[in-house]
DNA sequence: GTCTATACCCAGATAGAC
DNA sequence: GTCTATCTGGGTATAGAC
Protein backbone atom coordinates (compact mmCIF):
# COMPACT_ATOMS: atom_id res chain seq x y z
CA UNK A 1 0.00 0.00 0.00
CA UNK A 2 1.54 3.56 -1.07
CA UNK A 3 2.22 6.36 1.97
CA UNK A 4 -0.72 8.04 0.36
CA UNK A 5 -3.50 5.03 0.53
CA UNK A 6 -2.43 4.35 3.98
CA UNK A 7 -2.82 8.35 5.05
CA UNK A 8 -6.13 7.97 3.06
CA UNK A 9 -7.06 4.86 5.02
CA UNK A 10 -6.02 6.92 8.74
CA UNK A 11 -8.15 9.63 8.06
CA UNK A 12 -11.56 7.53 7.01
CA UNK A 13 -11.16 5.45 10.21
CA UNK A 14 -10.80 8.61 11.93
CA UNK A 15 -13.92 10.09 10.44
CA UNK A 16 -15.52 6.90 11.00
CA UNK A 17 -15.08 6.70 14.53
CA UNK A 18 -16.15 10.82 15.40
CA UNK A 19 -19.04 10.32 12.89
CA UNK A 20 -20.38 7.55 15.41
CA UNK A 21 -19.09 9.54 18.49
CA UNK A 22 -20.12 12.78 17.66
CA UNK A 23 -22.45 12.50 14.63
CA UNK A 24 -21.55 13.29 11.20
CA UNK A 25 -23.12 16.81 11.22
CA UNK A 26 -21.41 17.66 14.21
CA UNK A 27 -17.73 16.80 13.18
CA UNK A 28 -16.29 19.31 11.46
CA UNK A 29 -13.21 19.09 9.47
CA UNK A 30 -11.09 20.65 12.28
CA UNK A 31 -12.30 17.50 14.78
CA UNK A 32 -11.01 14.99 11.96
CA UNK A 33 -7.74 16.65 11.18
CA UNK A 34 -6.48 17.66 14.74
CA UNK A 35 -7.21 14.20 15.85
CA UNK A 36 -5.03 13.27 13.02
CA UNK A 37 -2.17 16.02 13.95
CA UNK A 38 -3.15 17.01 10.26
CA UNK A 39 -3.82 20.47 9.11
CA UNK A 40 -7.06 21.60 7.53
CA UNK A 41 -5.23 22.17 3.91
CA UNK A 42 -3.62 18.89 4.10
CA UNK A 43 -7.07 17.36 4.72
CA UNK A 44 -8.71 19.00 1.76
CA UNK A 45 -5.49 17.14 -0.56
CA UNK A 46 -7.21 14.23 0.01
CA UNK A 47 -10.78 14.88 0.23
CA UNK A 48 -12.58 17.48 -1.16
CA UNK A 49 -16.02 17.82 0.44
CA UNK A 50 -17.82 16.60 3.57
CA UNK A 51 -19.71 13.89 1.43
CA UNK A 52 -16.80 12.40 -0.29
CA UNK A 53 -15.62 11.32 3.41
CA UNK A 54 -18.79 10.26 4.44
CA UNK A 55 -19.09 8.20 1.29
CA UNK A 56 -15.52 6.82 2.22
CA UNK A 57 -16.82 5.74 5.42
CA UNK A 58 -19.92 4.40 4.38
CA UNK A 59 -18.26 2.15 1.99
CA UNK A 60 -15.29 0.57 4.27
CA UNK A 61 -18.16 0.01 6.84
CA UNK A 62 -19.88 -1.81 4.40
CA UNK A 63 -16.81 -3.64 3.11
CA UNK A 64 -15.49 -4.12 6.78
CA UNK A 65 -18.95 -6.32 7.23
CA UNK A 66 -18.74 -8.01 3.98
CA UNK A 67 -15.51 -9.45 5.46
CA UNK A 68 -17.42 -10.30 8.76
CA UNK A 69 -19.87 -11.88 7.36
CA UNK A 70 -17.65 -14.39 5.02
CA UNK A 71 -15.71 -15.24 8.32
CA UNK A 72 -18.84 -16.59 10.24
CA UNK A 73 -19.54 -18.42 6.94
CA UNK A 74 -16.47 -20.62 7.15
CA UNK A 75 -16.59 -19.89 11.00
CA UNK A 76 -20.00 -21.72 11.24
CA UNK A 77 -21.99 -23.91 8.84
CA UNK A 78 -25.18 -23.77 10.93
CA UNK A 79 -27.64 -20.81 10.16
CA UNK A 80 -28.88 -21.03 13.65
CA UNK A 81 -25.17 -20.50 14.54
CA UNK A 82 -24.47 -17.75 12.22
CA UNK A 83 -28.27 -15.81 13.67
CA UNK A 84 -26.23 -16.20 16.96
CA UNK A 85 -22.79 -14.58 15.76
CA UNK A 86 -25.33 -11.60 14.82
CA UNK A 87 -26.76 -11.51 17.76
CA UNK A 88 -22.91 -11.55 19.88
CA UNK A 89 -22.20 -8.48 18.05
CA UNK A 90 -24.64 -6.43 20.41
CA UNK A 91 -22.59 -8.36 23.21
CA UNK A 92 -19.71 -7.70 22.67
CA UNK A 93 -19.72 -3.87 21.89
CA UNK A 94 -21.97 -3.38 24.77
CA UNK A 95 -20.19 -0.35 26.02
CA UNK A 96 -20.47 1.25 22.88
CA UNK A 97 -23.81 0.97 22.17
CA UNK A 98 -24.47 1.93 26.08
CA UNK A 99 -22.28 5.34 24.97
CA UNK A 100 -23.16 6.17 21.55
CA UNK A 101 -25.36 3.71 19.83
CA UNK A 102 -25.40 1.26 17.14
CA UNK A 103 -23.25 3.22 14.16
CA UNK A 104 -25.33 2.36 11.38
CA UNK A 105 -28.87 2.76 13.02
CA UNK A 106 -27.65 6.83 14.26
CA UNK A 107 -26.50 7.39 10.76
CA UNK A 108 -29.37 6.65 9.22
CA UNK A 109 -31.42 8.28 11.43
CA UNK A 110 -29.83 11.48 11.20
CA UNK A 111 -29.03 11.36 7.47
CA UNK A 112 -32.56 11.08 7.11
CA UNK A 113 -33.24 14.43 8.70
CA UNK A 114 -31.01 16.20 7.34
CA UNK A 115 -32.95 15.31 3.56
CA UNK A 116 -29.78 13.64 2.84
CA UNK A 117 -29.49 12.17 -0.65
CA UNK A 118 -26.95 9.90 0.47
CA UNK A 119 -28.99 8.01 3.38
CA UNK A 120 -29.65 5.75 -0.11
CA UNK A 121 -25.83 5.07 0.59
CA UNK A 122 -26.07 4.97 4.39
CA UNK A 123 -29.38 2.13 4.03
CA UNK A 124 -26.67 0.13 1.96
CA UNK A 125 -24.64 -0.73 5.36
CA UNK A 126 -28.13 -2.19 6.31
CA UNK A 127 -28.82 -3.95 3.32
CA UNK A 128 -25.13 -6.07 3.59
CA UNK A 129 -26.22 -7.47 7.21
CA UNK A 130 -30.11 -8.07 5.97
CA UNK A 131 -29.31 -9.85 2.28
CA UNK A 132 -27.21 -12.37 4.70
CA UNK A 133 -29.59 -12.04 7.33
CA UNK A 134 -32.40 -13.45 4.74
CA UNK A 135 -30.03 -16.17 3.65
CA UNK A 136 -29.88 -17.84 6.95
CA UNK A 137 -32.89 -17.54 7.24
CA UNK A 138 -33.78 -19.36 3.49
CA UNK A 139 -31.23 -22.17 4.68
CA UNK A 140 -33.33 -22.61 7.82
CA UNK A 141 -36.39 -23.45 5.20
CA UNK A 142 -37.93 -20.02 5.53
CA UNK A 143 -38.91 -18.73 2.02
CA UNK A 144 -41.51 -15.86 1.29
CA UNK A 145 -40.99 -14.88 5.15
CA UNK A 146 -36.99 -15.00 5.32
CA UNK A 147 -37.28 -11.03 3.67
CA UNK A 148 -39.59 -9.98 6.87
CA UNK A 149 -37.71 -12.25 9.36
CA UNK A 150 -34.53 -10.34 8.13
CA UNK A 151 -36.03 -7.55 8.91
CA UNK A 152 -37.34 -8.05 12.01
CA UNK A 153 -33.65 -9.06 13.58
CA UNK A 154 -32.69 -5.83 12.19
CA UNK A 155 -35.54 -3.92 13.73
CA UNK A 156 -34.75 -6.10 17.26
CA UNK A 157 -31.04 -4.88 17.08
CA UNK A 158 -31.70 -1.55 16.42
CA UNK A 159 -34.52 -0.71 19.13
CA UNK A 160 -32.52 -2.44 21.91
CA UNK A 161 -29.11 -0.16 20.81
CA UNK A 162 -31.61 2.65 20.51
CA UNK A 163 -33.07 2.47 24.67
CA UNK A 164 -29.50 0.45 25.83
CA UNK A 165 -28.29 4.07 24.86
CA UNK A 166 -30.93 6.40 26.13
CA UNK A 167 -31.22 4.63 29.34
CA UNK A 168 -27.33 3.74 29.65
CA UNK A 169 -29.02 0.23 30.64
CA UNK A 170 -26.36 -2.46 29.97
CA UNK A 171 -28.33 -5.06 31.89
CA UNK A 172 -31.29 -4.67 29.16
CA UNK A 173 -29.13 -5.44 26.34
CA UNK A 174 -28.24 -8.57 27.74
CA UNK A 175 -31.36 -9.69 28.54
CA UNK A 176 -33.11 -8.74 25.17
CA UNK A 177 -29.63 -10.40 23.19
CA UNK A 178 -30.99 -13.74 25.85
CA UNK A 179 -34.33 -13.88 24.24
CA UNK A 180 -33.33 -13.56 20.54
CA UNK A 181 -31.19 -16.21 21.16
CA UNK A 182 -33.71 -18.45 22.99
CA UNK A 183 -35.94 -17.65 20.05
CA UNK A 184 -33.62 -18.27 17.55
CA UNK A 185 -33.53 -21.37 19.15
CA UNK A 186 -37.07 -21.59 18.70
CA UNK A 187 -37.18 -21.32 14.48
CA UNK B 1 -54.30 32.59 27.88
CA UNK B 2 -52.58 35.65 27.01
CA UNK B 3 -51.76 36.90 23.90
CA UNK B 4 -48.04 36.22 24.57
CA UNK B 5 -48.72 32.25 25.64
CA UNK B 6 -50.50 31.77 22.63
CA UNK B 7 -47.83 32.72 20.59
CA UNK B 8 -44.92 31.40 22.84
CA UNK B 9 -47.27 27.98 22.37
CA UNK B 10 -47.03 28.72 18.35
CA UNK B 11 -43.23 28.87 18.77
CA UNK B 12 -43.16 25.28 20.83
CA UNK B 13 -45.44 24.03 18.29
CA UNK B 14 -43.73 25.06 14.87
CA UNK B 15 -39.99 24.13 16.53
CA UNK B 16 -41.67 20.39 18.10
CA UNK B 17 -42.19 19.90 14.15
CA UNK B 18 -39.14 21.07 12.62
CA UNK B 19 -37.21 19.56 15.06
CA UNK B 20 -38.51 15.94 14.17
CA UNK B 21 -38.48 17.18 10.46
CA UNK B 22 -34.95 18.26 10.35
CA UNK B 23 -33.29 17.18 14.06
CA UNK B 24 -32.84 19.79 16.56
CA UNK B 25 -29.06 20.99 15.29
CA UNK B 26 -30.41 20.93 11.92
CA UNK B 27 -33.21 23.68 12.45
CA UNK B 28 -32.24 27.12 13.02
CA UNK B 29 -33.53 30.10 14.98
CA UNK B 30 -34.45 31.55 11.49
CA UNK B 31 -36.16 27.96 10.22
CA UNK B 32 -38.32 28.48 13.20
CA UNK B 33 -38.78 32.86 12.95
CA UNK B 34 -39.25 32.25 9.13
CA UNK B 35 -42.15 29.12 9.12
CA UNK B 36 -44.39 31.23 11.79
CA UNK B 37 -43.48 35.09 10.05
CA UNK B 38 -41.62 36.12 12.40
CA UNK B 39 -38.33 38.21 12.76
CA UNK B 40 -35.64 36.80 14.56
CA UNK B 41 -35.43 39.93 16.53
CA UNK B 42 -38.95 38.95 18.14
CA UNK B 43 -38.11 35.59 18.17
CA UNK B 44 -35.78 36.26 20.86
CA UNK B 45 -38.02 37.81 22.99
CA UNK B 46 -39.53 34.49 23.74
CA UNK B 47 -36.64 32.58 24.03
CA UNK B 48 -32.91 33.29 24.75
CA UNK B 49 -31.16 30.49 23.67
CA UNK B 50 -31.82 27.12 21.89
CA UNK B 51 -31.96 25.02 24.78
CA UNK B 52 -34.62 26.68 26.14
CA UNK B 53 -36.64 26.32 23.00
CA UNK B 54 -35.84 22.27 23.10
CA UNK B 55 -36.79 22.47 26.77
CA UNK B 56 -40.29 23.61 25.82
CA UNK B 57 -40.63 20.98 23.42
CA UNK B 58 -39.59 18.43 25.37
CA UNK B 59 -41.92 19.61 28.14
CA UNK B 60 -44.84 20.39 25.74
CA UNK B 61 -44.03 17.00 24.13
CA UNK B 62 -44.27 15.38 27.77
CA UNK B 63 -47.62 16.71 29.08
CA UNK B 64 -49.04 15.79 25.61
CA UNK B 65 -48.28 12.30 26.17
CA UNK B 66 -49.76 12.27 29.76
CA UNK B 67 -53.12 13.34 28.18
CA UNK B 68 -53.26 10.86 25.79
CA UNK B 69 -52.31 8.33 28.37
CA UNK B 70 -54.91 9.51 30.67
CA UNK B 71 -57.29 9.01 27.87
CA UNK B 72 -56.58 5.13 27.04
CA UNK B 73 -57.06 4.59 30.69
CA UNK B 74 -60.49 6.63 30.97
CA UNK B 75 -61.36 4.51 27.49
CA UNK B 76 -60.20 1.38 28.21
CA UNK B 77 -60.00 -0.75 31.17
CA UNK B 78 -58.33 -3.76 30.26
CA UNK B 79 -54.65 -3.99 29.95
CA UNK B 80 -54.16 -5.43 27.09
CA UNK B 81 -56.65 -2.82 25.23
CA UNK B 82 -54.27 -0.36 26.57
CA UNK B 83 -51.12 -2.03 25.26
CA UNK B 84 -53.15 -2.20 22.38
CA UNK B 85 -53.39 1.25 22.09
CA UNK B 86 -49.89 2.03 22.64
CA UNK B 87 -49.16 0.10 19.20
CA UNK B 88 -51.88 1.29 17.29
CA UNK B 89 -49.86 4.82 17.49
CA UNK B 90 -47.09 3.04 15.00
CA UNK B 91 -50.11 2.36 12.66
CA UNK B 92 -51.53 5.82 12.71
CA UNK B 93 -48.59 7.76 12.49
CA UNK B 94 -47.13 5.49 9.55
CA UNK B 95 -46.02 7.92 7.12
CA UNK B 96 -44.68 10.48 9.34
CA UNK B 97 -42.97 7.26 10.91
CA UNK B 98 -41.55 6.67 7.13
CA UNK B 99 -40.53 9.94 6.77
CA UNK B 100 -38.92 11.06 9.64
CA UNK B 101 -39.32 8.18 11.94
CA UNK B 102 -39.73 7.99 15.76
CA UNK B 103 -39.54 12.03 17.15
CA UNK B 104 -38.66 10.40 20.68
CA UNK B 105 -36.11 8.26 19.14
CA UNK B 106 -34.30 10.08 16.62
CA UNK B 107 -34.18 13.38 19.29
CA UNK B 108 -32.59 10.90 21.90
CA UNK B 109 -30.80 9.76 19.21
CA UNK B 110 -29.35 12.85 18.27
CA UNK B 111 -28.61 14.42 21.51
CA UNK B 112 -26.55 11.80 22.94
CA UNK B 113 -23.59 12.89 19.78
CA UNK B 114 -24.08 15.97 21.04
CA UNK B 115 -22.82 15.30 24.69
CA UNK B 116 -25.87 17.33 25.49
CA UNK B 117 -26.82 17.75 28.93
CA UNK B 118 -30.30 17.65 27.84
CA UNK B 119 -30.60 14.06 26.73
CA UNK B 120 -31.76 13.86 30.38
CA UNK B 121 -34.55 15.81 30.15
CA UNK B 122 -35.09 13.93 26.51
CA UNK B 123 -35.53 10.57 28.06
CA UNK B 124 -37.92 11.76 30.18
CA UNK B 125 -40.28 11.26 27.22
CA UNK B 126 -39.52 8.02 27.15
CA UNK B 127 -40.29 7.29 30.49
CA UNK B 128 -43.41 8.61 30.33
CA UNK B 129 -44.56 5.96 28.66
CA UNK B 130 -42.48 3.51 29.94
CA UNK B 131 -44.13 3.73 33.69
CA UNK B 132 -47.01 3.71 31.77
CA UNK B 133 -46.65 0.90 30.28
CA UNK B 134 -45.13 -0.99 33.32
CA UNK B 135 -48.32 -0.51 35.43
CA UNK B 136 -50.34 -2.49 32.68
CA UNK B 137 -48.10 -5.14 32.86
CA UNK B 138 -48.04 -5.46 36.81
CA UNK B 139 -52.13 -5.18 36.34
CA UNK B 140 -51.31 -8.16 34.15
CA UNK B 141 -50.00 -9.68 36.75
CA UNK B 142 -46.37 -9.58 36.16
CA UNK B 143 -43.67 -8.21 38.74
CA UNK B 144 -40.30 -8.02 38.40
CA UNK B 145 -40.75 -8.72 34.58
CA UNK B 146 -42.86 -5.42 34.12
CA UNK B 147 -39.94 -3.07 34.46
CA UNK B 148 -37.98 -5.22 31.68
CA UNK B 149 -41.37 -5.57 29.59
CA UNK B 150 -41.76 -2.57 28.98
CA UNK B 151 -38.54 -1.30 28.08
CA UNK B 152 -38.78 -4.53 25.70
CA UNK B 153 -41.97 -2.90 24.38
CA UNK B 154 -40.31 0.20 23.63
CA UNK B 155 -37.68 -1.53 21.84
CA UNK B 156 -39.96 -3.17 19.29
CA UNK B 157 -41.50 0.05 18.86
CA UNK B 158 -37.92 1.70 17.97
CA UNK B 159 -36.63 -0.46 16.05
CA UNK B 160 -40.02 -0.85 13.98
CA UNK B 161 -39.90 3.04 13.90
CA UNK B 162 -35.96 3.44 12.57
CA UNK B 163 -36.50 0.42 9.95
CA UNK B 164 -39.96 1.65 8.21
CA UNK B 165 -37.34 5.12 8.19
CA UNK B 166 -34.41 3.86 6.93
CA UNK B 167 -36.26 1.02 4.25
CA UNK B 168 -39.31 3.81 3.87
CA UNK B 169 -41.46 0.87 4.01
CA UNK B 170 -44.67 0.50 5.41
CA UNK B 171 -45.57 -2.82 4.99
CA UNK B 172 -43.09 -3.86 7.53
CA UNK B 173 -44.49 -1.52 10.16
CA UNK B 174 -47.96 -3.14 9.69
CA UNK B 175 -46.57 -6.58 9.77
CA UNK B 176 -44.62 -5.97 13.01
CA UNK B 177 -47.15 -3.89 14.42
CA UNK B 178 -49.57 -7.09 14.22
CA UNK B 179 -47.27 -9.51 15.50
CA UNK B 180 -47.30 -7.49 18.76
CA UNK B 181 -50.70 -7.32 18.82
CA UNK B 182 -50.75 -10.92 18.84
CA UNK B 183 -47.72 -10.88 20.92
CA UNK B 184 -50.41 -8.73 23.97
CA UNK B 185 -52.86 -11.77 23.18
CA UNK B 186 -50.57 -14.29 24.39
CA UNK B 187 -49.31 -12.84 27.44
C1' DG C 1 -43.73 43.55 21.61
C1' DT C 2 -41.89 43.91 17.16
C1' DC C 3 -38.67 45.23 14.02
C1' DT C 4 -33.75 46.17 11.58
C1' DA C 5 -29.05 46.14 11.96
C1' DT C 6 -25.15 44.14 13.43
C1' DA C 7 -21.51 41.77 16.28
C1' DC C 8 -19.35 37.54 16.59
C1' DC C 9 -18.04 32.87 15.80
C1' DC C 10 -17.22 28.71 13.54
C1' DA C 11 -17.89 25.88 9.69
C1' DG C 12 -16.72 24.42 4.77
C1' DA C 13 -13.77 25.43 1.28
C1' DT C 14 -9.84 27.76 -1.54
C1' DA C 15 -5.17 30.00 -2.78
C1' DG C 16 -0.80 29.80 -2.93
C1' DA C 17 3.97 29.55 -0.61
C1' DC C 18 7.18 25.98 0.59
C1' DG D 1 2.28 16.67 -0.08
C1' DT D 2 2.08 19.83 3.59
C1' DC D 3 1.52 24.05 5.43
C1' DT D 4 -0.51 29.08 6.65
C1' DA D 5 -3.59 32.50 5.47
C1' DT D 6 -7.89 33.71 3.98
C1' DC D 7 -12.60 33.95 1.85
C1' DT D 8 -17.42 33.21 2.42
C1' DG D 9 -21.68 31.78 4.42
C1' DG D 10 -24.73 30.76 7.99
C1' DG D 11 -25.53 30.28 12.70
C1' DT D 12 -26.37 32.20 17.63
C1' DA D 13 -27.10 36.09 19.99
C1' DT D 14 -27.40 41.25 21.15
C1' DA D 15 -28.43 46.41 20.68
C1' DG D 16 -31.37 49.64 20.11
C1' DA D 17 -35.03 52.22 17.29
C1' DC D 18 -39.98 52.20 16.87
Amino acid sequence: MQKGEVIRKKIVDTADALFYQQGFAHTSFSDISDALGMSKGNFYYYFKTKDDILDAVIEKRCEMTRQDLAQWDSQESDPRGRLKKYISMLTESQEMIEKHGCPLGSMCTELSKLHHEQLNNASEQFEVYREWLEQQFKLLGYKKEARILSLHLLARGQGIALITNTYSDKLFLQHEAAEIIKWIDAL
